[in-house]
DNA sequence: TTGCTCCTCACGTCACGTGAGGTGGC
DNA sequence: TTGCTCCTCACGTCACGTGAGGTGGC
């Protein structure tokens, strides 16, 4: 059965990005397996749309270079074909443990990298909030310009 | 009182940037004020420097564009003169309303800002930990099929 | 004087933006 | 057939990277 199939508006409508960024990924070979109309219209599956989505989070929400999104997405599509390996047993018992031990790895990298910036962030906001509450602390309190600091 | 004057190269070392960065921000206009010696060596005072932090701060940590931050920038230097006219005096009570309120709101704009971004990195992470959580499962709880070593 | 830092061009790169000119599809 | 979407060049832009070739400074 044919899922559906989705034109390049409802894609960039979807993903919030313009055709020219799906064309360019799809130009350095981040993206593959997009289909075409007849005519040369391209047609996006559900998966794909669902990878562009990790990818443009992978940009905005962490910051990657599309370089190091390549890299993220190459090794999750190693975590794949490892789960498929492993469902068939085709795998010794060590060769199995290294694999997972390089998943969690690689998962716990991630999460370390998304600690640090949230770490960032959170310091970034304290700062900001010390300086708001400054300012509202000579509009609320309206005691004249004598404000030691 | 003369205080200290920082080298290039102590500069891009306690930064982490490259002569280029700091070149390319004088160039645009984005950094001003830096002095030189006789033979046309740039010279950094700590406020520049200071100022350099904040705006790699702005760049790497919240991942504003250089445009962006000029306009922070602009902005906050507005805050720094508003302190100036309020203890001065020469401002109405409804003019510093105004500019005390217009302060806060930006403020306040930076800071949901903020948490907006912290937000979308927590749902990665959960998304990372969910998945490591499941790798971790098959390699600890050794299940299914293949017996106990 | 030597060695290292720093300078100014100036072209290259990454991740797209932005038309131009032409065709697809309901 | 009309109008709008989509296509492929191809040049522009932003934020630097990266030499080349030359000079400063302890």
């Amino acid at each position: 059965m044919e899922s559906k199939r989705f034109a390049m508006e409802e894609v960039t409508e979807r993903l919030g990005v313009t055709a020219r960024t799906l064309h360019y990924y799809e130009e350095i070979g981040l993206l593959a397996g997009v289909e075409r109309t007849a005519g040369g219209h391209r047609l996006y599956s559900e998966e794909i749309v669902l990878e562009l989505e990790h990818i443009l989070r992978l940009k905005n929400v962490l910051g990657c270079s599309l370089q190091e999104i390549r890299s993220i997405l190459e090794a999750e599509r190693q975590l794949t074909e490892i789960r498929h390996f492993y469902q068939l047993a085709e795998t010794s018992e060590e060769g199995r443990g290294e694999l997972l031990s390089r998943a969690s790895e690689l998962l716990g990298q991630q999460i370390r990298l998304i600690d640090d910036k949230v770490r960032g962030m959170l310091e970034m906001k304290e700062r900001f909030e010390r300086r708001l509450s400054r300012v509202n602390e000579i509009r609320g309190g309206g005691s004249s310009k004598s404000n030691g600091e």
